[in-house]
DNA sequence: GGGAATATTCCC
DNA sequence: GGGAATATTCCC
């Protein structure tokens, strides 16, 4: 009976598969910024951060729902050439997508967002949005997009003080970065932890199932091939 | 064959059961707090403002919940004064009631706002809350709590760290016990993590054991039924 | 318990 | 489009 072994099996990968939580999910490695710390040089290259969660998530947004259904259904995609996207249904984007990647189903607190992290609206017709760092198949830039800021504030708070002492700053800086580097790595082992427990947890359950259900079937048929005799 | 039937199919419930929970449920009504533009001058008597929203939907939620049930199922409710709360089942307070009034479910991230707004934790042992202007049956003076300022102090933040002199070494110091610290906890965490998944990887071979054993066994009996008829 | 960053809301 | 307040998260 083979039709069972599959029912049997395709249960097993579906409980494994840990599709549940979809707001876990969506947290997964999107919570680590640490932006805070690093601070930019002027005239140095840009220094490669964890992007923000918004800019992960409106890019992660645009991979998923971009190529979904035909033109006429589209929600949001990125526009022809992939060096922007568009909002091409915003009642539609509002309900059912942003609730999906944020707290919140409110298109202004979107928009709100894009401009604080500098992104130019480019037609007064469409709900059309560029920016030159967030493209099409380039999310290894997204760290390098920024909240504009209120404040100068570019150092990182405990070396502006001693900004003009280079040696001390510099063996500072690599201290600090491999301090970040080291908190980020703990963290990301901390929720991979997280997850590996829930993995398990969801093992055991599945197991304690299908001992039941091995006992029960047991019992069933015990009593099937009883009558028969 | 229902009971296996039933079986399985409680089985596959487990796994697509992905109760998302209503993050957006709870906006409406509380939105429009005009706090920002109230200045209180000092000596004045304190001026009555809408209150924050944090404020009046731990309120309310108190209204709605405090009441609620026998003692024994309580989650949440004001204490036997009305002069402070208790969070009695902080796991089911987490889970059930924040996201029907925030948009999160952290408990820790109440207890913030709880700060923030100058409440005291008055018991090491129960989750009980005080504050001098939230008691109940006082909505009329939530209006009187502020959130605790983080003052605009003299110095900008980044210049903090060097007001004083000893910093300098100490922090330094600090700074590298920290490091042990993390790369400690670091590598433990690494240890854990294989451990785990030594643990998830002996849960898939007994599960596939499992299967295996499942799918025999009905081989074989199903023959045994028909040797018997 | 609180500092500070990002997110969300509100308002101009 | 952006200033500024509150909310939420993350870290110490």
């Amino acid at each position: 009976m083979n039709l069972f072994r599959q029912q049997l099996e395709s249960t097993f990968k579906l409980s494994s598969m840990a599709d549940n939580y979809n707001v876990l999910e969506l947290n997964i490695g999107l919570g680590n910024n640490n932006n805070s710390k690093v601070g930019g040089h002027a005239g140095q290259s840009p220094r490669q951060r964890c992007p923000a969660p918004f800019l992960l998530k409106t890019y992660e947004l645009l991979e998923e729902l971009s190529e979904n259904e035909k033109d006429s259904t589209k929600i949001v995609s990125w526009n022809a050439e992939g060096t922007g996207f568009v909002v091409w249904s915003p009642a539609e984007f509002s309900e059912l997508t942003l609730p999906r990647y944020f707290k919140h189903n409110n298109f202004s607190s979107f928009i709100r967002q894009l401009n604080t992290y500098g992104f130019k609206k480019i037609s007064s017709k469409k709900w059309e949005f560029k920016h030159e760092k967030f493209q099409r198949g380039c999310r290894h830039i997204l760290g390098e997009i920024t909240r504009k800021k209120c404040e100068p504030s570019v150092f990182p708070a405990y070396l502006k003080s001693s900004s003009e002492e280079n040696n001390a700053t510099s063996s500072m800086e690599e201290n600090n970065d491999h301090h970040q580097l080291l908190m980020e790595e703990n963290k990301n082992l901390k929720k991979e932890r997280l997850e590996l427990q829930m993995q398990i947890d969801e093992c055991k359950t599945l197991e304690m199932k299908l001992l039941e259900c091995l006992s029960q079937f047991m019992d069933s048929h015990q009593n099937k091939v009883r009558r028969l005799c």
